[in-house]
DNA sequence: ATAATGAATATATTATTGATTATTCACTAT
DNA sequence: ATAGTGAATAATCAATAATATATTCATTAT
């Protein structure tokens, strides 16, 4: 039987697979990247990757959701960061989750390709992104109780709610119908809205 | 010189040669749907149909705008329903729209490719519908005004943060990765959201 | 003039083929 | 046993040919 525990080979090997592929990915894009090429940067012949990854799906798989963990980390730097009440993260957040979208939509849109096509055919790597996301956003609203600016009862549900009323702010797609500053104004007016509603008080 | 004023008969026409064209396009889709086609439903030759369109393109675009501007008319239904405070109105709005596009989405899903396919060329019917989206938001925001339930200073700039705070629920593109339960309740999570806010007060 | 057409041409779609690439497997080295 | 390979096969992609469709135009009918 194989081990429960993989061996550091076999970690080590895999990180060194992802690097070559999302160097080649970000190059020459997805599509264009061949087993063998990969294979070739990181010294083995591509039969061998199969050890390694089941198959070439899999390889842009574990890619895109590294790519996707980095900026998690990065958004729970904003998350962290000393200084800022908890108004000013929510807004932090939206609109460095925009920025860094419209710059990935322009500059690197290889590696968003391989996102939107691993994405396609595997739901769950979305979900999981999501929850992650909402988990930030939650801490937030966390602090922002303790703080005494909120006074929010379902933390879960509102931090859901956020990333709903944010998505247009976290997905490509919409990125081309309108310049980034129209795009500013628009996440300002929805963090805004989020902050302090329609109803009258 | 051509007329100033189209006369009747060329109105009529367009209107004949946009129902057969809609008529295919729910039934084969517009890619498999020919111009040879949609002239013989209407009852002349293909050559003469350029009499009234320009080409292809347009008659599809003509279908895919009276479609959206069908779906004005129905939530414009809701935005002038009497009995509904503006609470009720709001939360009406973004469900019925819910509702209308996951059924588009799922049923008659050859219409919502025609839509794809004219948006993707056209991004001004994007804008146009997206402003009328936002009027029928700002009527219920003014009712909400004069029936002191909301105290919203900038009516239309608050429609326009509502309309993008509800994007979700408004594009077929997402209305795949949930069933519709979840998506109702993400919908009554950031209308809740919407009319309260999330600052103590 | 205006409405309409069939036939001619330009454009786009689809089917076919050949070439490339992914994947498997029998086998070798450690 | 584990890590690895080259060669065989299966799956996919890209180029081309064949076909179908969109569009134009010269001409006819009203």
């Amino acid at each position: 039987m194989s081990p429960a525990i993989p061996n550091e080979t076999m970690d080590d090997n895999r990180r060194q697979i992802i690097d070559a592929a999302e160097n080649r990915y970000r190059n020459y894009g997805y599509g264009k990247t061949t087993m063998a090429e990969i294979a070739e940067d990181v010294g083995m012949s591509a039969a061998n990757l199969y050890r390694y990854f089941k198959n070439k799906h899999e390889i842009g798989s574990a890619c895109a959701q590294r790519c996707m963990a980095e900026r998690i980390d990065q958004l729970s730097v904003i998350v962290r960061k000393p200084g800022l009440n908890a108004h000013e993260k929510l807004r932090s957040y939206v609109i460095e989750n925009l920025m860094y979208n419209y710059q990935n939509a322009g500059v690197d849109q290889k590696i968003n390709e391989l996102v939107q096509i691993i994405v396609n055919e595997n739901k769950d790597v979305v979900y999981k992104q999501v929850e992650k996301e909402i988990g930030l956003l939650a801490e937030i609203l966390s602090q922002g109780n303790s703080s005494k600016e909120f006074a929010i009862e379902n933390v879960l549900r509102t931090a859901r709610s956020i990333q709903s009323a944010t998505i247009m702010f976290n997905v490509p797609t919409f990125l081309g119908l309108y310049p980034i500053e129209q795009f500013q104004e628009m996440a300002n007016g929805v963090v805004d809205l989020i902050l302090t509603g329609i109803s009258k008080r």
